[in-house]
DNA sequence: TCAATCACTTACAAAATGGAAGTTTGACTT
DNA sequence: AAGTCAAACTTCCATTTTGTAAGTGATTGA
């Protein structure tokens, strides 16, 4: 497993897993690199929700660390990365799916289907 | 809808859901309320991961806020509360089942199964 | 040389968190 | 009657995290 050095403060796999994803952002860079064509650092800052740079930084490396995500320079002088899903971000996507379900369901916030590539139900508040 | 003065920063549901649930003690909460039989404020405290009470009061305001938990008085002189998922509350099973499915797979957590009302798995690390 | 782009980092005020102690209401014991 | 106990919170405060804005370094194109 990665990361032993890491304590988790308890045996729940829900606890653990919200030490690494409980948060307002993470998940949302997940979002966008599973199901948006986002790769670039611009572009992830550039969501719809605008998170700011310090804070992306941040997320990344915690997904990188996590192995979740690792990026790749496309090109050299000067070094840019491509930032990709790993297999183990990618397992995600059920989870993505589960919390979008209930957002709309309750939330009234929009339905996007990765099957389709495209929202099939506009936020309705 | 409920509460129709809040303000989403997003229209997606992600988003959306993490406003209410995104950090790392709410769905701990919902997840005592869910399957381990607490129902207190005392209980929900001694949880494994133990959240102080004023964190524990704050989160529970919010999740009645938002109608996915209600309480009620279980007694008079002195005034003593149980809280109970409400059918909003109670459809985030799924996303729990997702989130500790992965976090198992990944992370070693531990597995339960509502279904038998049991631990089917250890934590392995 | 100057402006522009990308991928960040730094600085700092404001907000959230976490730990400990205190408060309120009433019952129960001595 | 006074003291103890318990549940359900609230208050206090130091530390950490967040969010806003501005700055940096590398390189390309005008």
């Amino acid at each position: 497993m990665t990361k032993p050095k890491h304590e988790f403060r308890s045996r729940c796999s829900i606890a653990r897993s919200l030490e690494i994803l409980g948060d307002k952002w993470t998940l949302l860079v997940v979002r966008d690199l599973m199901w948006h064509g986002k790769h670039t650092f611009q572009e992830l800052q550039n969501s719809e929700e605008h998170l700011p740079p310090n804070l992306l930084s941040q997320r990344l490396k915690r997904l990188m660390d996590w192995d979740l995500v690792e990026r790749q320079a496309y090109q050299d002088r000067p070094v840019r990365y491509r930032y990709t899903l790993t297999d183990r971000g990618r397992e995600l996507e059920p989870t993505l799916l589960q919390i979008m379900g209930w957002g709309h369901a309750h939330l009234g916030g929009g339905l996007y289907d990765p099957a389709q590539g495209k929202t099939v139900a506009k936020a309705s508040t």
